[in-house]
DNA sequence: TGCAATTAGTTTCATATGAAACTAATATAT
DNA sequence: ATATATTAGTTTCATATGAAACTAATTGCA
């Protein structure tokens, strides 16, 4: 026997509607920060971040690091590459592929937001002890193993 | 002293990051089930859902318990109007609000997803104990109070 | 070898989205 | 009472998005 009555749904209890709130919510305040500052769509930050801590990655890597759809990833290459914040050039061993790199002005507009998202994150855990925060990253990646699952049967 | 180096960021241990991927693949799944087999949109379904346990409200005040803006609300209604599944009027007692509330097949269709989303739901959570599923809900909800207060932070 | 299948990435097109301007109704202040 | 501000909701417009079709390169296999 569960709290929740059997077969009704309440939004606020419901995990996904719950998660898409916070998530929504904190997007907002990240976007704040890196695209009224650096004029970032959130698609650049996230190619941007993953360029940052991978130094010179494919556009298809891109897509599989970020879950972002090829389209998208290409497009916020595109913008990024017209505002010197990466480079592309061609794999000389595939040469259907592109290598992405920063900039040294992509690593300094990289270099000047990361303090800025970390301490947004900071901020968010504020409250949390460190056990708390271990358990809730723990639990998150729980869920998401389920849901990778549920995806795979949805797939076949 | 944390695990964490100096203002360095990685992706995979950014709590914003983590939720987005996670939000995006429940998103992903949910939306195959409601999308799919009743062609309704994730706003439709948020519209729907919320009307679902209210039984007569206004558009603002989907607004304000979905978070969502209110140029979506009003699309939405327009379109669920549309396919019979809400109706609307206008209030009496203020004739600029309109009084949203399922049709009969609205109540339907309302009934056929909602057994299906607890369902997703339930196995989202699968591998966590009463305790730890408790736990995650009390973790989030901290941190949507945090969020909220940076948010405020940020209006003024 | 050479031809079909796959992969990386882009373009196209139709639809979704959000900000700003708008309309209509109501509330507030003088 | 009347002008002003606010609120509910819609429309417009410019941009973002994703699916599908496309190009070009590579791989697999008969």
């Amino acid at each position: 026997m569960t709290s929740r009555q059997f077969n009704s749904l309440i939004l606020d209890k419901f995990l996904p509607y719950r998660l898409s709130i916070v998530n929504n919510k904190i997007s907002e305040v990240l976007s704040v920060t890196y695209a009224k500052q650096f004029d970032l769509t959130p698609m650049e930050w996230r190619v941007l971040a993953v360029l940052g801590q991978n130094e010179s990655i494919s556009a298809d890597e891109i897509c599989r690091f970020t879950e972002i759809d090829k389209v998208a990833v290409s497009r916020a290459v595109t913008k990024l590459v017209r505002k010197k914040i990466i480079s592309r050039k061609r794999s000389t061993y595939d040469r259907r592929r592109s290598i992405l790199r920063l900039t040294k002005g992509g690593v300094s507009i990289y270099k000047s937001i990361v303090p800025l998202v970390l301490e947004i994150e900071e901020n968010l855990v504020d409250g949390l002890s460190v056990y708390e925060r271990k358990q809730f990253r723990d639990l998150l990646a729980k869920i998401e193993y389920r849901v990778d699952s549920l995806r795979m049967l949805y797939k076949f």
